[in-house]
DNA sequence: CCTCCGAGTCGAAGCGCTTCGACTGGGGTA
DNA sequence: TACCCCAGTCGAAGCGCTTCGACTCGGAGG
């Protein structure tokens, strides 16, 4: 391995003077600095890492904390844990992959050893016990999704409220009455996850709003499941005419299983999903939805890092507008709505 | 930061002492190991990563260098990058998460600057321009998938062609006469990616061996694609009973578009998958199958990196065989074709 | 003419750890 | 009794880099 030292040599200068050019910290002269850079790539020169970061007390590297749980949506994560890579390279940095099942111990162990700069924490809970930890570490950390006490805390996230709350008024601008949200597995909801709650929370403040029934329930990811709980909701409330769907598995098979009860989309059964965009026009019809953008809030996570790493301020909270498009899933209600509304 | 001589100082003996202490390697008498355990303890002493990884030349982490392209199921990726995190933690290594799209260029990089230990690459091409820059790195690296040219290589993977040998010979034993393997998207096939080249090989080849009809065909993911791509292998061969699927984002379309065609499966159609297990459990009727193993592989190929990082040797190339499950999706080939076998 | 200043460079001191060689003292061997 | 050996410990020398203070030299200011 070639060193700083050999680089030094090579050009005739002190090892010192390579790093000031490496880094620009102190001004160069352009003959030195042609020079340093000529032997820099004559040789191949690669600074240490961990030598650099034993030094200078920054690893650049950042944690990627992501869930391995069920009922959480995979290629959304992806999406994200792949625009987190591609934003901290923008910025020079690495990524370590770390798993929840780690717990805040995890945590602890990569921002005491030094091992990364700063935390991306991904589902992070209502009530979290990473989240005390986070707030104690001596290193900033951004969370994705917020949870209950987000005092000195950096959160992004979708404004679910608002996912929710849109996805009930296209539906009741259109004239329907009677709206269900098919939801996360119960168990999603038992640990207090954030985004299902807040949708959740939308949707029926937005029904109490625009004076329609709202119902709610939450459906595991089996045919089985589906298919029970779509035929009890539209038993217990039969003039159902409008779904909103957060529950991105279940969208292929829950279109079998309105086929299969007689119900056709859009013109017995306006569909919503909260959903990736590919997802929703891979569907027969296409669904009308509200996105998901993975790829911006992992950006944004990154950004915001950053920032705080640069010692700048960030927002404690920063909630990214939900953007609805309209597709073939949904129209008008049937029989006369419009008069009853 | 608490460090190693605070640790030695509240002990009361040498930093060299401690760092033996913690790696075991010299003999410590009981007294002072539980002395240096317990001042470890109270001081909640961490060892300084980067400081450690310099001066023993290890970072004990791993580089993981995922794709992020079209046409990849990104579930099984994820399961996959999983096991990973969590074998190397067994092995208290921990995993740098690298995209595809830093191409050979991002492996040397992090690999000369000493920021990991070794190399695991998935979705290895047969014609890599990664697979000579490894050849020289120096470092282990274990390979998901295998080059042309595995030479000085460790490779690590499903054997697909037996994968796709099992499933005619499934279906054969089964008495179908004329098989269709539905593959994946055939920018995947003009990539040369192995795993879909192998399955099509062995499909190709027991269905020669078996003397029964054997075609193959790529399948985009869109549900008209799929549509189109069934209609036309229906249209051209008519008497085709027995379908095998590659492709895990088509299998839910697929069994609507048989269904609209009017097939039941598996009265009229028989249809085993190449996925995961519970995709295939979660379809109705749930599926016939050979699994990908990912979790076993993602295993096997970080127990493999940690043997070659302790200079143990391992086989160049290590094929998992395949298993498979039938399911209610596969039954008896219809009028009498048992007779003509 | 002398002083002052800033641009440009160097040397040395760490950063926190591992590891090598050397030292000590007590037990076994001859 | 003299010797050797080994378990147990220490001190010091790095690992390869960054950064601080100090030095030099030429030009500007008085």
């Amino acid at each position: 391995m070639v060193t700083i030292a050999d680089v030094a040599r090579h050009a005739g200068v002190a090892a010192s003077t390579v790093s000031y050019v490496l880094s620009g910290k102190r001004s160069i002269s352009t003959d030195t600095r042609d020079r340093v850079q000529r032997s820099v790539r004559a040789l191949g020169y690669r600074p240490n890492a961990s030598a650099r970061a034993l030094a200078s007390q920054r690893s650049n590297v950042l944690a990627l904390v992501i869930p391995l749980r069920t009922g959480m949506h995979v290629p959304v994560m992806m999406q994200f844990a792949a625009a987190v890579v591609t934003t901290a390279r923008r910025f020079d940095h690495d990524v370590l992959l770390l798993t929840a099942d780690e717990g805040p111990e995890g945590l602890e162990r990569v921002a005491q050893s030094s091992l990364v700069d700063a935390l991306v924490v991904m589902d992070v809970e209502l009530h979290d016990e990473r989240v005390p930890v986070l707030r104690e570490l001596p290193m900033p950390s951004v969370l994705i999704g917020y949870p209950a006490d987000a005092d000195r805390l950096t959160c992004i996230d979708l404004d679910f409220v608002a996912a929710g709350a849109h996805c009930v008024d296209h539906l009741a601008d259109l004239g329907h009455r009677s709206l269900a949200l098919l939801g996360t597995p119960s168990a999603v909801y038992e640990r207090q996850t954030g985004f299902a709650q807040r949708t959740l929370t939308g949707f029926v403040e937005a029904a109490d709003r625009r004076g329609v029934l709202g119902v709610e329930t939450p459906c595991e990811h089996t045919f089985d499941a589906i298919l029970g709980t779509v035929e009890q909701l539209l038993r217990d409330h039969p003039d159902i005419t409008g779904l909103v769907v957060q529950n991105e598995p279940i969208i292929g098979p829950l279109l079998d299983v309105l086929r299969r009860l007689g119900r056709r989309v859009p013109d017995d059964m306006s569909l919503m999903a909260i959903c990736a965009d590919d997802v929703a026009e891979r569907q027969v019809p296409q669904l009308s939805s509200v996105t998901i953008p993975a790829e911006r809030i992992g950006e944004q996570a990154v950004e915001s890092l950053i920032t705080k790493l640069e010692g700048g301020g960030v927002p404690e909270l920063t909630l990214l507008p939900p953007k609805l498009t309209a597709r073939g899933s949904t129209c008008q209600a049937p029989h006369g709505d419009l008069t009853t509304a």
